[in-house]
DNA sequence: GTTGAGTCCTGAAAGC
DNA sequence: TGCTTTCAGGACTCAA
């Protein structure tokens, strides 16, 4: 049995948004290492003009959309981050031994901290983009997630019907709705009582507003309870692990019983990872 | 428009 | 025991 991996999803993410706010909003760039190119791939300019363009510039925000992470810089620009599988933002002191997977080190204008992009399995990345009218403008094609203001449940729904597709498959499109992983997609199917692969284009409006209302309670909890960690992977920017793997009732629990029937949870393939589903409580008709 | 396969990467687990 | 192979997982690209 491989292990099972805790990803940042929205909460994870959130809650290093909040982490880094305390700690870096208002303080300047004076440095930036990059230990490795992947890191930066997408800056396509590269690794030195990354940095060129961030040193000297001053942090006046914070912000995030689905799992997507954005400082606002005084430049204009955006430091945009996605920590993809295993990424870690890590507030540490210079005297903290660097780790094998140090990425990138900021140093900032108060030297008694800094800050590090940790990644053992690269797939996260940090780039410079241009701040747009709708922030960043590589992730414009990334749709608001459950707690952005612009989101629109109607639209959402409406969407969701023109589509010939599954239900799970859409909720992990970031173009149609953002910040929705396997494990909370999971999770959330769960609670609203629809098997994933429940056709999009007849789900009801209901369903819709049922199953989005349960997305905004689990990324609510799992907020409370610092994000979901599996293995040493994910961790919070002070290095705390998250623990809201104690809450989940479905995802990575095959064979143990539901939390609401008893039923053993089943697993099943899906796009080349899992689906964790109560056979019972979510029959395959939906 | 939608799906599936491939790509990136690491390390744990499985296979031999 | 120790080596090799397999595999997961998000976002993206490309082909069908």
């Amino acid at each position: 049995m491989s292990t099972v991996d805790g990803m940042p999803e929205l909460p994870e993410v959130e809650s290093i948004r909040r982490g880094l706010h305390t700690w870096i909003s208002g303080r300047t760039v004076t440095g930036v290492e990059v230990r490795h190119p992947r890191a930066v791939r997408r800056h396509l300019a590269g690794a030195d003009d990354f940095a060129a363009r961030l040193t000297g510039t001053t942090v006046t925000g914070t912000h995030r959309r689905g799992k997507y992470l954005w400082l606002q810089l005084d430049s204009g620009d955006t430091l945009l981050c996605h920590l993809g599988m295993s990424g870690q933002l890590l507030i540490s002191s210079p005297q903290d031994l660097d780790g094998p997977h140090l990425r990138i080190r900021f140093t900032w204008d108060r030297g008694d901290h800094e800050l590090r992009f940790v990644d053992q399995r690269t797939f996260g990345e940090m780039l410079i983009s241009p701040n747009g009218d709708d922030g960043p403008e590589h992730i414009t094609h990334i749709a608001p997630d459950v707690f952005d203001p612009r989101f629109d449940v109607k639209k959402f729904t409406l969407a969701l019907r023109m589509r010939r597709s599954q239900l799970k498959r859409a909720l992990l499109d970031q173009a149609l709705i953002s910040g929705v992983g396997n494990i909370y997609a999971d999770e959330a199917l769960w609670r609203a009582h629809i098997h994933g692969e429940h056709p999009t284009d007849t789900v009801s409006p209901p369903q819709v507003e049922e199953l989005v209302e349960h997305l905004r309670a689990v990324f609510t909890e799992a907020l409370a309870a610092g994000g979901t960690s599996f293995d040493a992977l994910y961790v919070r920017t002070n290095g705390e692990s998250g623990y809201f793997d104690r809450s989940l009732a479905v995802y990575g629990k095959q064979g143990q019983p539901c939390p609401r029937c008893t039923t053993p949870i089943k697993r099943v393939k899906f796009t080349n990872r899992s689906s964790f589903f109560c056979p019972r409580c979510q029959p395959p008709t939906g």
